[in-house]
Parts: C-alpha cells; sequence; structure tokens
DNA sequence: TTTAATATTAGACCAGTCGTCTAGAACTTT
DNA sequence: AAAGTTCTAGACGACTGGTCTAATATTAAA
C-alpha cells in the first residue's frame, strides 16, 4: 500500500519532531522536508494538522500499548518484576534519546488539554488505560502476595501513572535520571515490595 | 516608578497568556495587544522574547516563594498541616482557573528544558528550591514526631515535588480535582501522618 | 486505446511570527 | 526654557504558518 506508507511516514517522522519541540512548535513545513513528502500531498492525507495530529497519538498510543504488554504484562515474570521492567524501559528511552522527549502522551497532554476538548478526551482516555493497566499488574501482585494486601490497587494505579509522568518531567529538566530511579524505589517501598 | 509599572504589566499579561498556551505559542502581538502596550516598548524594556521569558520565570518564582513561605513555612501551623495548605492551595488555584493553567514553571519545563540550556537550567534551579522547601518542612514534621521517622525527607520531598507535577498534569486532562486529592492522600499515608 | 475516475503533487496565498527601526512624545533635570 | 533622557508609536522586513485550488500522475473502465 502506497497510501498507507507515506501516511506512516509523515506520522513516524512528525511524532519524533513532536516529541521533541511540542504541536503548536513543530511546522509542517519541518515535518515534510524532514519526510521528503511535499506540501501538497499532507492535505491529502490529513484534513487538517489537528487531524494529524490526532493520528500521530493514534500510532503512539497503539505503539505504546504493545510495549505495555511486553512488561506489565509479561506473564513469565512475577507481577512486581513486570512493574519493574515496564519502568525500566521508559528509562531506557529518556536515556537513549538524551532527554529530549519524554513521554508523548504527557508532552501533548500539557500542551493541549487546555486549547481542544477533543485532543484532551483522547488523551484523558489514554491516560485511563495506562493506569487500569498497572493497576491490574499491582492486582496479581497482590494475589502472588508480593505486595502489601491493604494497597488500593486502582488508586496506586492511577498514582503510579501520575507520579511516573512527574519523574519524567523533572528528569527531562533536570537531565538526570535519579528522579526515575528515585520514584521507582519509593514505589516499591510504598508497596511494600522487598528487593530479593 | 512608571517603568516598572509598564515592565511588570506586560510581564503580568504574559504569564498569564503563557500559562494557558505556552511559550512558544503565546505571540508578541498577543501579549502586546491585550496589555494594551505598544510594540516599540516592549523592546524597550526587553532585549528579545527569551529574554522576557526569562523575566516571567523569575516574577512567578519570587511569588511562588512568598505563597511557599505562607504555607510550607508558616509556624503558627503543625508541620504536616503546612504541607497540607500548600497542596490545597495549588488545589485552589487548579478550581479557579478551570485547569487551564496548572505551574507555569512545569509547563514551561516540559515545553523548553530540550529546547534552551539557559530555561532548563534557570527551571532546574527553582525546582530544586522548592524540593528542599519541602524536604525542610518534612523534617520539621519529623521533629515534632508527625510522621515516621525512618523517612529519608530529602528523598521524600523531591518525590513529592515531581509527583505533584505529575499530578497537576493528570488533573488538567481529566478536568478533575481526583488526581491531586488522591495524591495528598497517597502521599500523607506513606508518611504516616494519621488524619486526626 | 481512449476515456473516466482517482490519487497525488506543486506551489500560490494570506495571515501571522519576531524583531528592527525611525520618529516623535513625554517626562526630568538643569 | 532648554537639554537630555526615557518611553511610545506603529510601519516594515524577512520569514514561517496552515490551507486550498488547480494541475498532474496514476489507475481502472469501456
Amino acid at each position: 500500500m502506497k497510501k498507507n506508507d507515506t501516511r506512516q511516514h509523515i506520522i513516524t517522522i512528525g511524532a519524533d519532531l513532536i516529541s521533541i519541540h511540542g504541536f503548536g512548535s513543530t511546522g509542517l513545513n519541518k515535518i515534510l522536508s524532514e519526510a521528503q513528502v511535499p506540501k501538497g500531498s499532507f492535505y491529502h492525507y490529513f484534513k487538517s494538522k489537528n487531524d494529524f495530529g490526532l493520528a500521530v497519538i493514534e500510532t503512539y498510543a497503539e505503539e505504546y500499548e504493545a510495549r505495555m504488554n511486553e512488561t506489565l504484562g509479561n506473564e513469565s515474570l512475577q507481577p512486581v518484576d513486570r512493574l519493574r521492567s515496564y519502568l525500566r524501559c521508559s528509562v531506557e528511552d529518556m536515556k537513549s534519546c538524551d532527554f529530549s522527549r519524554g513521554c508523548l502522551i504527557g508532552n501533548l497532554g500539557q500542551e493541549l488539554a487546555s486549547q481542544s476538548p477533543l485532543f484532551r478526551e483522547r488523551l484523558d482516555d489514554i491516560f485511563s488505560d495506562w493506569e487500569l493497566r498497572i493497576a491490574h499488574c499491582l492486582k496479581a501482585a497482590q494475589e502472588t502476595q508480593q505486595i502489601k494486601q491493604d494497597v488500593d490497587t486502582e488508586q496506586m494505579g492511577a498514582f503510579i501513572l501520575s507520579g511516573w509522568q512527574g519523574a519524567l518531567l523533572r528528569a527531562k529538566v533536570q537531565r538526570s535520571m535519579l528522579p526515575l530511579l528515585r520514584f521507582e524505589n519509593m514505589i516499591l517501598k510504598q508497596l511494600g515490595a522487598v528487593d530479593q
């Protein structure tokens, strides 16, 4: 499919630039010249820049879901190790992009939540889904007695998600992995998951 | 001083618009028309838009420091209540702006950390300062036996700061106070500060 | 093969960006 | 009243932004 090739190519390059510079500050020209796609084509594949932005989010969410399945959903690991591997995965990302990207959903949430209800609602749904996935992993950890029984897994899932977003921000501003490692330690301690 | 009046007025209006729309997406024209200040004046008071941005940060940091002194540093309250009043203060802000603003330093950190070392370093310093202030309050709480003795106050101070930033983001995207209230509950529980 | 329909591209278009610059107005100070 | 400084006015340039129409390339049908 040539069509989807070009479309997907624009999305891939666009997601990269948007992750770094934000949605508003990433011009179509920059994306298209980088992708080597003529400007006229853009409006063949997307209704508008906003429409394109939503497509970028969709693609990112799908890829992220796949990664969550490989980590948080990896049944060959103990539940707590699933959580650990999920967090470590983000840490590796941060390292490999030299603190320039962070989490696309978080970045766009900050930038667009108050500017576009459409974006806000979609991003909110994605966050909610992530919270549930973390909560689900915590539930499993509770069932195997890996963590304390008095933890409210739903609340804690949401707490971990938002806390992690904050830690990513702090790490970016500090250009240091410390906030991420600290977060992992604090959370595991709070869960009562002792290192073995 | 007329000079400082106009300058400060531009900063006030600018801070407001930047909080909502971000630095890159806030045009000088928009700021100046809103502030009813002619463009010519702007470059009398500021070297460039970046220079202006740093001035906005400076002003915000000063005001925020004052607020921290009134809450986290309020010696007429018990240490844990100082922390509580600090968090509640942010919650009120979020309510009163209808989730449109959040924390200017956090917002700019997300947007500018990877784009300008100058901004990044200044924002990092401000965050570090805030972490210390929280840690200091925790230390006081420990000395009055209000919270557990085994809490590493410095680590916890940093953890609370970044977690709170994440909770602000989550609240904004969700248009709900829940993430903020949840964060408060979770932290107080973790500190071992029981409600009385 | 010629025609019709679709998929893709080229680039004009205008509104908006930041920042510059020349004038002149409005204060101060002498 | 004069001189000097501070501040304002807003046109302007060079550029970038997203969008759209008109033309081209490609495919399918007749």
